[in-house]
DNA sequence: TTGTATATTAGTAATGATTACTAATATATT
DNA sequence: AATATATTAGTAATCATTACTAATATACAA
């Protein structure tokens, strides 16, 4: 619930900008320890309030529970996501909307659909390569 | 990880049985509430182990993390889901497999897509209708 | 600039789904 | 029946996320 009139806060900027500037959808913790960099006294509950709120603003979307806990996205604009199997890595897709997949759905269905998400799985080119097990999200 | 042999038991019956029986997708907790009126001393830890062996052994899928916890579906063929955005309800879409959105996300994609899963948002049949806020999966 | 109002924060405690642990029980085999 | 061990019930621990609170930052006006 964004309080009735919004103060500048720079924690929230920082988190914005931090968000805008990443492609691989960040964790909480990540971004924690990344701004600490510049606010050693940043608390995670302000990360975890800031991000919930730039998503009520339509300025972040949360992936909620991708392997274990929420992910959070800089990029408003409706896309795919590409989720290694084998590091956990996440990723954007470079491709277009499938608007008609929505029409398949909707063939045999008595309700309204209204949108889709879609995740792709298999294996990102460094894992393709390198049969390494260790997983990702170390938020270097 | 399934023991080295494994033994019967009544109550992993009963969860498979329980969840063979259901399209609803049902959390954990329902499944619990189900099989206390067959077993009233079931413990919670035994379904959650249980439903996890399940997935292990190839006989059920976990749906992790919708509206905030996972859900088990007894159907492990591949399939579309659908959800409800007013009731939260979780239910299965009868339209065929769409393999060729894998070919349209590796386009542009330096690694391998094996797969994809994809959830439908939009209205039940019922909340179509009727304007209802209240969320479901009581396990009745 | 001061002063007042209130949104925001840091720090910490609480929540809640899930997992881990352990002594007692059920199952399988001899 | 006796032995071996997988499984359970019950409970405690875990851990991401949320809630709470006194102190601080921001906004704006006198």
């Amino acid at each position: 619930m964004p309080a009735a009139t919004m103060k500048y806060s720079r924690q929230r900027e920082a988190v914005r900008e931090f968000l805008m500037s990443r492609k691989d959808h960040p964790t909480a913790e990540t971004v924690y320890k990344n701004l600490r960099e510049k606010f050693p006294h940043i608390s995670l509950g302000t990360v975890y309030r800031n991000l919930a709120l730039l998503v009520e603003l339509g300025e972040a979307v949360k992936l909620p529970g991708i392997g274990g806990f929420d992910r959070f996205d800089g990029n408003t604009a409706p896309h795919y996501h590409f989720i290694c199997e084998n590091c956990g890595a996440v990723m954007d897709l470079d491709m277009p909307q499938l608007p008609y997949i929505n029409d398949a759905a909707e063939k045999n269905f008595d309700g309204t659909i209204t949108g889709h998400l879609a995740f792709f799985y298999g294996k990102c080119s460094k894992c393709k390569t390198t049969a390494e097990h260790a997983h990702s999200d170390t938020g270097t």
